[in-house]
DNA sequence: ATGAAAGCGCTAACAT
DNA sequence: ATGTTAGCGCTTTCAT
């Protein structure tokens, strides 16, 4: 056709605003141009974080993003079925597909890569969680403490994250290269939710020797556990030492100290990794190129400090003395 | 097909995991099980507070979530245009489709529903930014304040929020009725961005006759608004009172005064008028059930005060002294 | 009750 | 260079 004829049907495309049939395209191309995340619990901070690196680097290739939640186990294996079809590729968030799953996407032409969680073929993006865990516990030795209990999540598969054991692992070690005695009692995990960390804090501090500090396997728990503590009367961190792990955006506020890891890059490097492999050139499988190990790096703030005298959860007048105190008082409008 | 030959099938495909390719089905049955969620910026906290209340929701009822990102204005229109043929339903953050992207989906048969934003023919869940703003006005005013300034965003679409202008107005209206002057001087807007906090900070800090307190359109810039004035070395509340709006979760963390709105419910309401809409039994176009007003609450805190002595910015000394101070001391990890 | 075939809207490989 | 057609994998309608 004519240049000019070429330019005005260009232009009644534009004005009536066609745009092919996504499905249809779809089924006859079988590339979408869609990226599935799969997420467990994709509105915790944590996620979100990672989300921030993820969405605008797809954004920058073209590839928009659908977002699989999980927080049941059949909801699990439904995302990883259901992407088939839907997406070009998968990055999927402290979780793994299962072989078969991995089978059925593989043959269906999808990428895999895996942030947050190791694997021996797929690409991923993983920092060193044990050596997390030893950072976290080391400085809390180095302030001086000696009963250092644990509070993380349990492993089911999708309530508590694997991270977390691992994490407890260092924990373990360090208390062990200490020379400290690693006690069954300061070590306390329960299925993630908001309400584990006052459970977790009222009874390690109800112990008759409680500890004077505690490893939180994550922010939200430290940040959930240092507010029970302080409904308890225990003033952190004089009475209290606390530190979490993620280096999430409220822990600034909150002057947590924490282990951070790079959360936002981590999703940009995840991308990164799916991106390569669906433009082709991508390395082949084991290629180390394709795990990245990001840094970890302590960030102390205000919750952690030499242990002080022992408390005792019985002593009077212990209401609301913590900086952390948080007042809610409400006022309905009129 | 005999009782006992169609569970030996069923069990075969269960085994073998199939699942049928979602882009056939798509085209095939015109029905997606999916609804796009667009949302400008979509992970900031107000955002992902409302998607909290919205993933579950669809979730129970079978649907699968694709989120589109708006940071650019061009995206804004990529995203309406590419939802076609992806999803059955639409729901809008903060955004609203043009009429002729309108037409578009409804010619598409994707049912649209908005959140934060009121349309004449769209069902919608909304609140009363322009009460909103009064709400914070009068509880400064109560409180003694006489100069108190706005900050907000600019609005073009996508980087300003209409519900920021909305606020302003509300704030004029009690400025007005309380039979204060209206200065020009003290109304600030800036672009959605981290730093537009900072920068308004300091111009209403160095006026001549600066504010003892300040009404910012959102949460986040309240925050990033103490956090310069703490910089400068202003105290907050003592010196400078500041209420935000949103509530989103920090605030609770930083002890921020402000007008909440129930985001978590926002998202809820938004995914059960459109879930309604797609089970097809909705009410009419205009059905007052179909406009959903929820109701804002004064929360007051710790950023709120009555006016103290006046400060001047060239006093010294003046480093480091709020509460809110953000101590970051890293250390590498080796 | 079972099987065959048309068609969803597009793309890509054809033949003209 | 232009036009035609087969086929993507499923659902649904229509014959058998």
């Amino acid at each position: 056709v004519s240049d000019a004829t070429r330019r005005r049907v260009l232009d009644v495309v534009a004005e009536l605003g066609y745009e092919p049939n996504a499905a249809a395209r779809a089924l006859s191309t079988g590339r979408t141009r869609t990226i599935g995340v799969v997420a467990p619990f994709f509105t915790r901070s944590s996620v979100i974080e990672r989300l921030r690196g993820i969405a605008p680097r797809l954004a920058a290739d073209g590839y928009q993003m659908i977002l699989f939640d999980v927080e049941r186990p059949e909801q699990r294996d439904a995302a990883f079925r259901s992407l088939i079809g839907r997406v070009d590729g998968l990055l999927s968030i402290s979780l793994a597909p299962s072989t078969a799953d991995l089978d059925r996407l593989e043959a269906a032409g999808v990428s895999v890569v895996l942030v947050d969680h190791d694997h021996e073929h797929l690409p991923v993006v993983i920092v060193d969680d044990v050596e997390g865990g030893r950072i976290a516990v080391r400085h809390l030795l180095e302030l001086g403490h000696r009963r250092i209990a644990f509070a993380g999540d349990t492993e089911d598969g999708v309530h508590g994250f694997p991270a977390s054991s691992r994490r407890r692992v260092g924990y373990q070690e360090a208390i062990a290269t200490a020379g400290l005695e690693l006690s069954k009692d300061l070590v306390r995990v329960r299925p993630h939710g908001h309400a584990s960390g006052g459970a977790i804090a009222r009874e390690l501090l109800s112990l008759r020797e409680p500890p004077t500090a505690i490893f939180a396997a994550s922010d939200m728990q430290a940040l959930s556990l240092i507010e029970a503590a302080q409904g308890l009367g225990v003033k952190v961190p004089e009475e209290l030492s606390v530190i979490g792990f993620d280096d999430i955006e409220v822990s600034r506020y909150a002057g947590l100290t924490t282990v951070a890891q790079p959360l936002g890059e981590s999703g940009v490097r995840g991308a990164e990794l799916l991106l390569a492999d669906l433009a082709g050139g991508a390395g082949a499988e084991g290629d180390p190129a394709r795990v990245v190990r990001l840094a970890l790096r302590l960030v102390r703030r205000d919750t952690t400090a030499p242990p002080g005298q022992a408390f005792h959860l019985s002593r009077a007048g212990r209401k609301d003395r913590g900086r952390h105190r948080v007042t809610d008082d409400m006022m309905a409008t009129s």
